[in-house]
DNA sequence: TTCGACACAAATAT
DNA sequence: GATATTTGTGTCGA
């Protein structure tokens, strides 16, 4: 069974027949989409999507697009087209070398990249769900499709001070895929022949493309993002230009030579880092990653989705500089045991006190501020997490309230962008107790659909699994307010340490898809462009993950298949990921075994608390 | 305070 | 184990 067929779908109609159809109407909720909580008309660098055209990407016609269409493999970019003069037409090639899941930092001292200390190698920001721009239809108009940006952040980040950290001088690596739904046709066909409309108009859309931009948050600045290649200062530094990326794509199941339906941005650093890093009498400036979902058509190119990160924190320094700094960096104290642990990612033990509550009004709500003109983020867990995930759902509990977590075992704060819990009574969790992941990854077994419903179902109102939401005051003159441009409006959830009950359709790794996560809260007050809530996603192994989408080049930037770093860098990005997998279970380290131990001590606890 | 450049060294791959 | 590659980060000057 190839990779295709593992993965096809015998997709149902997700939106029911509809007195719209045909022809086609503008769903109610694309229609009373407030446009200052709506990122369109699409403007980049001053241009709308309706005048702009981006660089006219070949369309993929093999399984092994992913390769040929290579940044690496300038043929393959036509940068002919007269209207491509945006920033990021940058045709240089990129690169892609040896995959080292690295997430989390140690601290000033040199870390090991392959200790993850016991946790989950791939843990990063957490994504929005998918705010899409504009309506998709099938061909024929009948079918009005929803468009889902799943995303991952693979390494770079860390957590300190609950919030998203990087440093500007490291990388880190976004993997992005998008799925179809609502379509009859196979999810993972190779090219879902599909409508976009603008202004009333419907143009077939030839392909997709997906890129990754970044800016402040609260802001319309744009913060240049750059790409280097394995020379680092050596070589060439660009923009991450979007790539061509085909419907269907699993970032937890990417086999070789079955890329094209998954992007991965490799090397990206942020040109600047955020203002007022750690200043204790100044508002922390906030970045946010955009994953921005184009359609091609012969009349242009439009962004036709996002998904938006959580708000990130940039050092410019060097992480000694943040390190000689613990306590302007940790009001909410850490734990004694790891002193270093600021710099680990990995969850601290806090007491229930850890930082101010969230006003009980805003529970539920949409942040207030101007967070709200941009999609609200409701701090979903990504796609291939670990325990933080994990948790991030197990907060929900299997009854959809949130959970009552013992005393005795302090929780993880998350810190989260303003959330709209919406008010859609379609608001699901998909969840069964008894779910077998096996079907989750297969995810044509209609029982999918079946499942929207059970179990967990709304989010909204006072039981929404964000509603522990906690608030940190800006400790500065706009403190209280949460509209300065780059800031973030202060929201903590609180998420157990580990990860329990594995089976458990909300903890195993078998649901962490955005898909799978999504049903539960909803954007825009609860409306998609539709109500379509198939989930394609499903979980496979890190070392199931190949990036393949680098090709070797010659110093002159001609391909070089035979002495190439590139294959090298290929290869070894294999080795490297079955590595790190095998080092989840296996810390190597005294710090990864005690980790380790600790959490397998904090699992037990809390199983033993479960039985009673 | 940030950024760019250089350099060193650790981690990792071959 | 040696070597090469990649990448984290310390330092310094602008």
């Amino acid at each position: 069974m190839n990779i295709e067929e593992k993965w096809s779908i015998q997709q149902q109609p997700q939106v029911p027949p509809s007195p719209h159809h045909p022809p086609p109407v503008m769903s109610p909720q694309m229609n009373s989409m407030p446009t200052d909580n709506f990122m369109q008309p699409f403007s980049y660098d001053g241009q709308t999507a309706h005048q702009q055209i981006f660089v006219s990407m070949p369309p993929q016609t093999s399984s092994a697009a992913r390769q040929a269409n290579s940044p690496n493999n300038n043929a393959n970019i036509n940068t002919s087209n007269p209207n491509t003069d945006r920033k990021v037409m940058d045709s240089r090639p990129a690169f892609t070398t040896t995959f080292h899941a690295t997430p989390f930092q140690t601290g000033a001292a040199r870390k090991r990249r392959t200790d993850v200390l016991g946790f989950a190698q791939d843990a990063g920001p957490f994504f929005s769900p998918t705010q899409q721009h504009y309506n998709i239809y099938s061909m024929d108009r009948s079918l009005s499709y929803k468009l889902r940006i799943n995303s991952k952040v693979d390494r770079g980040f860390f957590l300190a001070d609950n919030d998203w950290t990087c440093y500007r001088r490291n990388y880190f690596q976004i993997s992005s895929a998008f799925s179809i739904s609502g379509a009859t046709h196979n999810i993972n066909e190779a090219d879902i022949p599909c409508l976009i409309e603008v202004d009333g108009q419907f143009h077939a859309i030839n392909q997709f493309l997906l890129g990754i931009t970044a800016r402040v948050s609260n802001s319309d600045k744009k913060i240049e993002l750059v790409q280097h290649t394995p020379k680092r200062d050596k070589g060439p530094q660009m923009v991450p230009v979007p790539k061509a990326i085909r419907a269907g794509g699993n970032l937890s199941l990417s086999s070789v030579g079955s890329n094209s339906n998954i992007v991965t941005f490799e090397r990206i650093q942020f040109k600047t880092a955020t203002a007022n890093n750690g200043k204790r009498r100044a508002a922390q400036q906030y970045y946010v990653v955009m994953v921005d979902l184009y359609a091609q058509t012969e009349s242009g190119e439009y962004r036709i989705a996002t998904s938006t990160s959580a708000p990130l924190v940039v050092r410019g320094r060097s992480p000694g500089h943040y390190a000689d700094n613990h306590d302007r960096y940790n009001p909410m104290g850490m734990n004694p045991a790891f002193p270093n642990d600021r710099h680990m990612g990995f969850p601290h033990p806090q007491g229930p006190n850890g930082a101010p509550m969230m006003p009980p009004d805003f529970n539920g709500a949409p942040f207030p501020g101007p967070y709200s003109q941009y999609q609200p983020f409701s701090g979903y867990p990504p796609v291939n997490g670990g325990p933080i995930r994990n948790d991030a759902l197990l907060m929900m509990g299997s009854n959809g309230q949130p959970p009552q977590f013992h005393p005795q075992h302090p929780h993880q704060q998350y810190m989260v962008q303003g959330v709209t819990d919406g008010d859609n009574p379609n608001q699901e969790m998909y969840s069964n107790a008894n779910m077998d992941p096996s079907i989750v990854n297969s995810s044509h077994d209609p029982k999918l659909h079946e499942m929207h419903m059970d179990g967990v179902t709304s989010t909204s109102g006072p039981h929404s699994a964000f509603s522990n939401f906690e608030s940190r005051q800006i400790p500065t003159s706009v403190a209280g307010s949460n509209s300065t441009p780059g800031s973030k409006p202060f929201m903590k959830i609180e998420i157990p340490q580990s990860s329990e009950l594995p089976e458990h359709p909300l903890t195993s790794p078998a649901y962490h898809s955005q898909e799978y996560v999504e049903g539960f809260h909803m954007y825009n007050n609860g409306n998609h462009a539709n109500n379509a809530s198939a989930h394609h996603g499903g979980y496979h192994s890190d070392s199931e993950q190949h990036n393949m989408n680098g090709r070797p080049t010659r110093p002159d930037g001609s391909l070089d298949h035979n002495h190439s770093p590139q294959l090298k860098a290929d290869k070894s990005e294999h080795n490297s990921k079955l590595s790190a997998n095998k080092n989840i279970t296996t810390p190597t380290t005294e710090l990864g075994k005690n980790l380790s131990q600790l959490n397998m001590n904090y699992r037990m606890s809390k199983m033993e608390d479960d039985k009673l």
